[in-house]
DNA sequence: CAAAGTCATCGAAACGTTTCGATTCAATCG
DNA sequence: CGATTGAATCGAAACGTTTCGATGACTTTG
């Protein structure tokens, strides 16, 4: 079964009885060819139904006119989102997108990963994963990358204002008259966020009240977004018996409910909850979650934004961008 | 700004002083090549770090050795985790994926969409969106498709046994004594599963048990992955005042949750509820979810499985394969 | 009117592979 | 020993583009 040869630019050229660089010429944007011409090609390209060969356009061009996107596969809607929204975007501005559900967690997916995309993507937007180091290698082959979280001053990012945000859920925990606020955090870092980010905002808040919080934090490391994990964390949670938890994702949040109510408690009355991330499903759950909501629209604009202009060899200086969070009140706190 | 040159097999083929079409053939499995001269070759790719360039190579055989998957961007879990798997399976055959998230239910899109895969797939899975008339198109371009969902006689797919699911769930409500058990069907399909097969089943258990169901059945016409279209579409379906509600999501199962307890009542207790995917969520919601599971691993499997014979033009019947369906008991029903 | 300048078009090389037919060389056979 | 074989290797074409320098025709200028 041999592929079925489709129509080239040599057949667009011959039909038009015109040189194959000449059809070429007038295909992309007719610049110095002559109307009358230029009209007889697009006629014979429009007849052919030709559709140009990627492939050989790139392998010319050594551009692919893609970007890339990894997402972590843990099945998280803010994951998916951000990659819709960033595919949505890079299309404006004639990008096709590509994405890779990829645990980057090991060096040995990285290497491959790199196998994989090398020569297929102009750009990368990225989860930094526990190892930045190696994305170093990308820059030597020539491609840009942009993270989705802050990482470091040396790399391009568009983070989210964890910090901020945290201390506004305290915050805001703190003015409803809640006194012992509980929360969490991980020492393995799965999406490479710096090191406790959302925890530092969390102190912010509870020194600037005075507070004692050293018991109040509970040290996690299984992973985020399994719920298995979750709701041992949530056991682990509640044993300090808090008031309030500022809990750092609402996929948390949304197990912690579960662990509040198996324990006896209601949820928001009993123990009110923060979350973070403002996903869809935080609107309908029992109760429904307070929480942090970002801009992932400005986001994806912003990381497909750096990425063309470095793609375009602009010399810029590092980017770093940060999403501003606001507060999503319902019932939970 | 010109890009970085990387190492081609010529500089490989130099370092090992032997000719490019040798090195090609050594690096290709290195049939007809002396031990020794592969040896040489192999080694030579090795110290410059040789890749081989993608496009180049596609280019000439004419097959990209990508599968193509379609992701309806409705940011349900099932849909990921099924690409997400689909991934996994094609990795192991070679094959590289490749995801799109497409809302391919009008036409227009489906006309760019078919632009931007050309040449760029040699298969695709796909749901089939109500356009299925469409991807003859892709036939015609010499791309072999899977659906994800049943459509027609006429095409392969891997689809699940929504009507023996949706007997199965029915028939334990009625186990558990409940003979008031409501659902809803939607008018459009959005994922393009035969109108109304899970409805089939619904009103299979309902028959055989001798009961009545016309007033029990709400007709449905929002966006089933939009939680403001099923909390409406759930106080709907309180109206028929259900003692059980068998409903075909567990998306939606879980806003339905939310409906009753905003009625007052509480799901699992005054009202059962059975949902439909199994997903993870529903095992932390509360009440948890009774919900009906499927073999997604399997799809996946099942699904490359198809699309590499196809790509490799084995002459097949039509393939219909379907996934079978098994009760998950939990809270709330 | 010849020289210079424009404009439209063309031919050919190049991108990095794979693949096919040709070539070389040594070993085997009659 | 010359002819035949077979293995190992090679050279060149081809895949479908883009792009650069060249070509010719026609117009303007001095």
């Amino acid at each position: 079964m041999s592929a079925v040869r489709s129509v080239s630019i040599k057949d667009v050229a011959r039909r038009a009885g015109v040189a194959i660089s000449t059809a070429s010429l007038a295909l992309n944007g007719g610049a110095r060819v002559a109307p009358e011409t230029l009209r007889r090609i697009q006629d014979a390209a429009m007849e052919l139904n030709y559709v140009g060969n990627r492939m050989a356009r790139r392998l010319k061009r050594g551009r692919s006119g893609v970007l890339g996107v990894t997402i972590f596969p843990g099945f998280n809607e803010c994951h998916f989102e951000l990659a819709f929204l960033i595919q949505e975007e890079a299309r404006k501005h004639g990008y096709a997108t590509r994405f890779f559900f990829e645990d980057l967690t090991r060096q040995n997916d990285l290497v491959q990963f790199f196998g994989e995309v090398n020569g297929q993507i102009d750009g990368l937007v990225s989860y930094s994963g526990p190892a930045l180091e190696q994305y170093r290698q990308l820059a030597t082959m020539g491609i840009p990358c942009v993270f989705q979280d802050s990482v470091e001053a040396k790399v391009d990012f568009v983070a989210i204002d964890f910090r901020a945000g945290a201390r506004l859920a305290t915050k805001y925990l703190l003015e409803r008259g809640f006194r012992k606020i509980a929360t969490f955090y991980t020492g393995k870092e799965v999406r490479g966020e710096l090191p406790q980010e959302r925890l530092q905002g969390y102190i912010d808040a509870m020194t600037a009240a005075g507070l004692e919080y050293r018991n109040l934090i509970v040290e996690f490391d299984g992973n985020p977004f399994v719920h298995e994990d979750l709701y041992e964390l949530g056991r682990r949670i509640l044993q300090t018996a808090p008031e309030a938890v500022f809990i750092r994702s609402d996929f948390a949040a949304l197990t912690l409910l579960r662990v509040i109510c198996d324990h006896g408690l209601r949820p928001g009355k009993d123990i009110a909850v923060v979350g973070f991330d403002n996903i869809k499903m935080g609107r309908y759950s029992n109760p429904s979650l307070t929480t942090i909501d970002y801009d992932q629209q400005w986001r994806a604009r912003k990381m497909v934004e750096i990425l063309l202009a470095r793609i375009d060899g602009a010399v810029l200086p590092v980017q770093h961008c940060v999403s501003k969070c606001r507060l999503v009140k319902r019932e939970s706190a």
